[in-house]
DNA sequence: CGGCAGGTGCGGA
DNA sequence: TCCGCACCTGCC
């Protein structure tokens, strides 16, 4: 992780239990770090990781839902987390996109081998983003011969934008959620998809819903309506009876059927879940 | 080897 | 506001 620019290498360990839970960092860096940076860096950790999300009023709600009970019982604690920065998860984003997945981790390694930085530390050694900083100036051509293809437009444009200042993670959080989405949606190559994901992963927006892709929308119809994936229920439709069914929860709420899903099927590959997701 | 992938911007209706 | 289309590259 980067923090205030400082590349760390960090571990996380469970210290608690389900009824007293509790995680130990250690970091490591280059250089010592004062306690202010330290308190500061905690406070990060928390809110990337979700640490301090009451679940309770939502598994209130949840259990009483005949298809969400069991997920709560077997994720019971579960958070959605994003380890990263929202300009670290907006050059994921874009390499996501029009792309599976085998193929995105593909231009995540070659942009990282070439322009992050590698740290070792506890017999490990991890990349660390760059900063846009060091990113921007790059022309197009060097980041397509990473064969990134067309993105490569889109990833600079973002990095300038961040290099710029024009963008502020931190009044983003802050800032109400229309401003918040129009922001977002204001960079290039940065559209409904990549934002709905960010608003939920980056923001917590726990309701953000807004979007369904045709990949999603094939297996929300199998999950929500056992219909035959390829015959799927309207985007129209599937948004509209899960806002009236989960409510202010409904993004998390999928998010849990969604895991429970799939390392159900990671554990005893279920056939027709298999099919839909390419690798 | 054509078609398409965990989208998006753009031009035209 | 909606729709069709092009777009890198790799793989089925």
């Amino acid at each position: 992780m980067r923090w205030r620019g400082v590349p760390l290498g960090l571990k996380l360990q469970d210290a608690g239990s389900v009824d007293a839970p509790g995680v130990d960092v250690h970091v490591y860096a280059a250089s010592d770090l004062d306690a202010a940076y330290l308190t500061a860096l905690s406070d990060e950790i928390v809110y990337r990781y979700n640490l301090a999300l009451d679940l309770a009023p939502f598994y209130e709600q949840g259990r009483g839902d005949p298809q969400l009970a069991p997920a709560i019982d077997r994720w019971c604690g579960m958070r959605p987390a994003s380890p990263g920065s929202l300009y670290e998860y907006l050059i994921v984003a874009i390499v996501l996109q029009n792309a599976v997945i085998r193929r995105s981790i593909q231009m995540m390694q070659a942009l990282l081998e070439t322009y992050g930085t590698l740290l070792a530390f506890d017999g490990q050694a991890f990349y660390a983003f760059w900063t846009p900083q060091e990113l921007s100036g790059v022309t197009e051509d060097a980041l397509r011969e990473l064969k990134v293809g067309y993105r490569a437009g889109s990833i600079l444009r973002v990095t300038e934008a961040f290099a710029e200042g024009q963008v502020d993670e931190f009044a983003l959080r802050a800032a109400p959620r229309e401003l918040r989405r129009a922001a977002l949606l204001d960079l290039y190559g940065i559209g409904p998809a990549s934002v709905g994901y960010i608003l939920f992963d980056v923001f917590h927006q726990w309701d953000e819903l807004n979007h369904i892709s045709p990949w999603e929308q094939r297996i929300y119809s199998k999950l929500f309506f056992d219909r035959d994936p390829a015959d799927p229920v309207p985007v129209e439709q599937l948004l509209q009876v899960l806002d009236e069914r989960f409510g202010v929860w409904k993004m998390l709420a999928v998010h849990y059927l969604w895991e429970d899903l799939f390392w159900s099927s990671a554990r005893d590959p279920i056939p027709w879940l298999q099919e839909l997701i390419r690798r």
